[in-house]
DNA sequence: GCTCTTTTATGATCTCGGTCATATTTCTTT
DNA sequence: AAAGAAATATGACCGAGATCATAAAAGAGC
């Protein structure tokens, strides 16, 4: 995250997307920065068959999409408002100067590509090498640690649909709620009025 | 990839590493920059059953282990020498100092952590969603691509084994083999002497 | 309150890739 | 050249998760 006023002070604009709108896709060549000011954006792929793979969801202040801004490469997703959002917007041109005369956020900027460098590490394993009930909780436990910094049992309430837990472990949402009921048994999580707790 | 000489004058050491030998290992705190200077090395996962992920193979002039040093977070993975390799290892504290003193450095740093992410990106989609064929095509086409930079039809020779493939794309053996099979009966690949040109 | 949509739920069936077993070929080492 | 190890190959079978169908509950909008 870059403070707002640095992001305006050069050049950066606050941009509205509607739910649903896509703000970049897949293969394009990236041009700006992005931060969330308000709402909230996924990163996703659709394969061949049209089943979705959620890369991320980032909430306000984080940004998302720089990647390609640093290395020579195409957007390797398509960006889109999950609910009704705000974002600000700064040109590649502008955004790598400010990243030149301060340094701090440089550095800060690093930390976040590789923390989502390590996130991206365990997805990847978890999905090749796991059954269903570990991948879920490795993703809950993620969110719970990493981006929600939640620490006791069930203190963290997930909130993800079925359908949103399963595009991002790559599952189906019919195995997910299998598998969050096994694990409810299991005491690794609590069900209350639908929501899962973690 | 640092130049060798600007590594030393911060202080960095030459190891040698033998054939099956670990760097370092998933879960440890990470303390030092990591460059190939000959040899190769690759970073793991093992699951419960003992399946190995393969997360990357880094090769001569290559780092890897970094985010870590970044982000506040333990090896997600294994490091492991595949041959026997050299490697150039610098401490963390002289690694922040040299990149804080090199702007340069830094950002090409920035842009290897970008790359990767990219690969990340696309592996942890591709595994999710795809089938084997699928799957496989799109790391070879990686490596041929982004790695290798080679152009123009079964050009690449693919210096993998299937198993090495398999851990790359969390498939098995078995279904490599298959799979590559089935690719070049349909023209999308060539096997010369069981190697197999992409 | 009523309607429409979204989300959760559950059973039945199917299928692809995993698993297991075994063989053959190639590469290494002595 | 022989022996051993590693890599490739192939067939038979199985099972976990996908797929399909259908329903019920909860939420959103008017």
């Amino acid at each position: 995250m870059i403070i707002e006023n640095l992001l305006l002070d050069f050049g950066a604009k606050r941009i509205s997307y509607a739910k649903g709108n896509q703000l970049f896709r897949e293969g394009e060549t990236a041009l700006n920065y992005y931060q969330v000011a308000s709402g909230e954006v996924k990163m996703n792929n659709y394969n061949l068959d049209g089943k979705e793979f959620i890369q991320g969801i980032f909430r306000e202040g984080q940004s998302f999409g720089e990647p390609p801004l640093f290395a020579d490469v195409k957007y390797p997703a398509n960006a889109e408002a999950i609910i009704d959002s705000e974002v600000l917007q700064l040109h590649k041109s502008q955004f790598l100067e400010l990243l030149a005369s301060h340094p701090d956020v440089h550095l800060k900027m690093t930390q976040t590509l590789a923390k989502r460098l390590f996130y991206k590490a365990i997805m990847v394993s978890e999905i090749s090498s796991q059954e269903p009930e570990h991948r879920i909780l490795r993703i809950l436990d993620y969110l719970k640690k990493h981006v929600h910094r939640i620490d006791g049992k069930f203190e963290f309430k997930v909130d993800l649909t079925r359908q949103q837990i399963a595009d991002l472990t790559g599952l189906r949402v019919e195995t997910v709620i299998r598998a969050t009921k096994a694990l409810e048994k299991k005491g690794e999580l609590k069900i209350r009025s639908r929501k899962v707790y973690r």
